[in-house]
DNA sequence: GAAAAATGAATGAATACACATTCATAAGTC
DNA sequence: GACTTATGAATGTGTATTCATTCATTTTTC
């Protein structure tokens, strides 16, 4: 048993700390305080701040994957499999706005800074998406001549950018759900008036 | 005249830096040694680090604003505007892709670290989008119950998370014009098979 | 079951180093 | 030779990381 479970704690300071001032501005001593712990105490459980923030990615995408199949289990209809994707999404981004926050942040740049690091389980997050659509295209639900490897990217960029500034911004003149419905719609059917 | 012009030789080379390193690891000795000037030099051009940071946003993004909406302008159709959109967005990124990684990167964190900053001229820019759906409505082209504020996310971060790992990653099955059209496409038309 | 010994988790002050910024000096320009 | 522009070594600050020490808990001994 990890006592008192530190390492948890510290991951939990971490993801407060890196919303608010970013992985680079924030202090190991910032985290610790966060942590209730002293900063040596840090050293225990990472080996440097860089490890901290890895740890964090896998350990958190890796629930949210696990999460996200667990529902998409229940559902055959592809186009029911890209709302529920969506809507668990969104909601996901509004419920742990600080996890949100430094999964869209420092993820995507985390590559500039750790030369060696893969981010492996974001691909595989994303490729729930692209298995979604050929499932679709299987069945022919969806037009064949749509690229998997673009929809998804379009897709989950356009989940990740409405949600990030839904978080941000302190106006919410819609619904995350409302949001998701919205998003998941306009990729199933598109934007025309019905004709 | 602006010397040589060693502020725009300083902007170039921090755009280059930046990509390569990202901002807080980028040193200014970095910096200068790309642009070929001293390390205090930089000093004379600009007040700090930050402040290079924010005039390399405020002047590209002016001059991506200004070719958009001068492009925009030829066109009324809303379908063929957002696609004139999507493209060039896309082919931009493609064409300077350092700049791509700078403004892809760094603008969504920088309110993080620059508490004081806010970036009206990206504002600007994803409210083109924004104007082009409501064009579309008031013409009945598009759906009444489609949220602008949604779709300019939406839309916007669709092509940004495409482009991003367009120019991340090495192999491409697909061109970038390719992408635009297929992005532009999902969003007008949706994805499912026609009946 | 009380006292002694061993353990290792936790601490936080001290260290070491990287790097943004300054400024005395030099080079260029008219 | 006065003024502007450029240089880069020196300075100072901030903070990641280390490590000698503390102390609560467990184990051993009688």
């Amino acid at each position: 048993m990890r006592t008192s479970d530190k390492h948890t704690k510290i991951i939990e300071a971490a993801i407060t700390v890196f919303a608010r001032k970013g992985f680079f501005s924030a202090r190991i001593s910032d985290i610790a305080k966060e942590a209730q712990v002293a900063d040596g105490t840090i050293y225990l459980y990472f080996n440097n701040k860089y490890d901290i923030l890895i740890s964090l990615f896998e350990e958190e995408i890796g629930k949210i994957i696990l999460e996200v199949k667990l529902l998409l289990e229940k559902e055959t209809d592809p186009r029911k499999m890209l709302h529920i994707f969506a809507l668990h999404h969104m909601q996901l981004m509004e419920e742990k706005k600080e996890l949100a926050e430094v999964l869209q942040m420092e993820l995507r740049q985390s590559n500039k800074f750790m030369k060696e690091y893969r981010n492996t389980k974001f691909i595989e997050y994303v490729d729930v998406v692209s298995a979604i659509i050929h499932k679709g295209q299987e069945e022919g639900v969806f037009r064949k001549s749509l690229l998997p490897g673009v929809f998804k990217r379009a897709f989950f960029g356009a989940l990740d950018e409405t949600s990030r500034l839904w978080v941000l911004s302190p106006d919410h003149s819609y619904t995350i759900d409302e949001a998701a419905r919205q998003i998941s719609d306009i990729f199933i059917s598109g934007i025309m008036t019905d004709s």
